[in-house]
DNA sequence: CACCGTCAAGTCGCA
DNA sequence: TGCGACTTGACGGTG
């Protein structure tokens, strides 16, 4: 929905959506024991803008509430992250109103799901305007100016390049507000190259009080293809644990495009969940491996039988090694008859004839992988085949 | 089906 | 002075 579209029919289905999406979403992290969690601040559409006028709050109340409980009951921590373009210390009133008005829909939603002051909303300084002390301070007027619910809430992160983490604790020491540490955006926008990441998060630590909840920090890996800043796809374990073991007691939130895959790779890489939870993630990056490197595919395998041990680092080394391996056509065609064994018996003929026709284009180049994939994902959801439709072959 | 532009927000920096 | 980049994910149009 757009801003020329708005109308109240959409809004509603929209919110709808987005709450039983929200409520899936806590499901999934309750039963892979993901404690902490990013809320999209576009759970509620046009949230803090005068073209969302509709009574979504007091309408959708109990939805809020039965999903704040099932947060708070599992003990999941939750947080919202206004965007970059929600600029408080601006020296356009209208801007800092907006940004004012847009903290409060997040503390709103906060607020609905019946959840404490340890569930913050993440926010940056700003911009600097030629002149950083002046933003400094513009910035601390405006925060005075806000409601007592949002400023419990509020929490500060060093930017990627105008802000360094040294701004932001100076402003913290100013006002009380706790400070989430972010090693890239450190790295891109560094205060004083001489000082670890380790310094740093100790130094923050501090600023949390109890009722704030522990001392929370962001992390993330550059993408090596990408300009610097730039999150990679997936958190590679042997730095993430590198970094991990030094740590303090810290809550980590990872920020990467694969989301919540490096959320169970880092949790199973950091507690013994068993082998069944080993099993089960195997299950589930199978077939992605098998097309992209065989030989780690019969190495993970072996690695499985042994089920007096826990061998989870070194089963996610192989499955980043694979995964960085290149399809070749070959082996996409073996993973996708792998697959298609479990439609064999169940496809109908014109299924049947469809796929076969699809991995013939794909051999002879006249057609994607994509599609053939996509094939055996419409028969997957058809049949309903859990298994296939949990795994990653078809996004990964 | 791949690719690109658009939307929303606000600031910064380069031409 | 003006415009591209930054960010996010969905969606629409083109080839």
């Amino acid at each position: 929905m757009t801003l020329k579209n708005v109308n109240e029919e959409l809004l509603f289905k929209l919110i709808e959506q987005n709450l039983a999406a929200l409520e899936v979403l806590v499901g999934y992290n309750i039963r892979n024991e993901i404690k902490l969690f990013r809320i999209s601040s576009d759970l509620i559409p046009f949230g803090s803008s005068w073209a969302n006028n509709l009574p979504w709050p007091e309408r959708y109340a109990e939805d809020f509430k039965r999903i704040g409980a099932k947060i708070r009951g599992s003990g999941m921590r939750v947080s919202l992250h206004p965007g970059q373009y929600t600029v408080l210390n601006s020296p356009d009133d209208t801007v800092a109103r907006n940004a004012a008005l847009d903290l409060d829909y997040h503390n709103l939603i906060l607020d609905l799901l019946g959840l404490g002051q340890e569930h913050k909303i993440i926010l940056h300084l700003g911009g600097v305007y030629n002149d950083k002390t002046a933003a400094k301070n513009r910035f601390i007027e405006r925060w005075l100016a806000l409601s007592p619910g949002v400023r419990s809430r509020l929490v500060l992160e060093n930017d990627d390049r105008l802000f360094n983490i040294s701004d932001v604790i100076d402003v913290s020491c100013r006002t009380g507000i706790p400070v989430v540490y972010d090693n890239l955006h450190n790295k891109t926008n560094p205060a004083d190259p001489g000082v670890s990441d380790l310094d740093w998060i100790r130094a923050v630590a501090g600023t949390w009080q109890t009722a704030d909840g522990k001392p929370k920090i962001h992390y993330s890996q550059q993408n090596p293809e990408k300009k610097p800043g730039a999150h990679s796809t997936t958190i590679y374990i042997d730095p993430f644990l590198d970094f991990y073991k030094t740590l303090p007691d810290v809550d980590i939130m990872l920020e990467v495009k694969d989301k919540n895959l490096s959320a169970v790779k880092c949790l199973n890489c950091t507690s013994n969940r068993g082998i069944s939870a080993l099993e089960a993630e195997w299950g589930r990056y199978k077939y992605s491996i098998l097309e992209h490197d065989p030989a780690a595919y019969q190495a993970i395998r072996t690695l499985l039988k042994d089920k007096e041990r826990y061998p989870a680092v070194e089963m996610y080394r192989l499955i980043e090694q694979a995964l960085a391996t290149r399809i070749n056509v070959g082996n996409a065609v073996n993973a996708a008859q792998h697959v298609w064994g479990y439609f064999k018996y169940k496809a109908e003929p014109a299924e049947k004839k469809r796929w076969e026709n699809a991995l013939q284009k794909y051999i002879s180049g006249s057609a994607t992988l994509a599609s053939v994939k996509n094939a055996l994902q419409k028969l997957a959801q058809k049949h309903e085949v859990d298994y296939l439709n949990n795994g990653y072959y078809f996004s990964l």
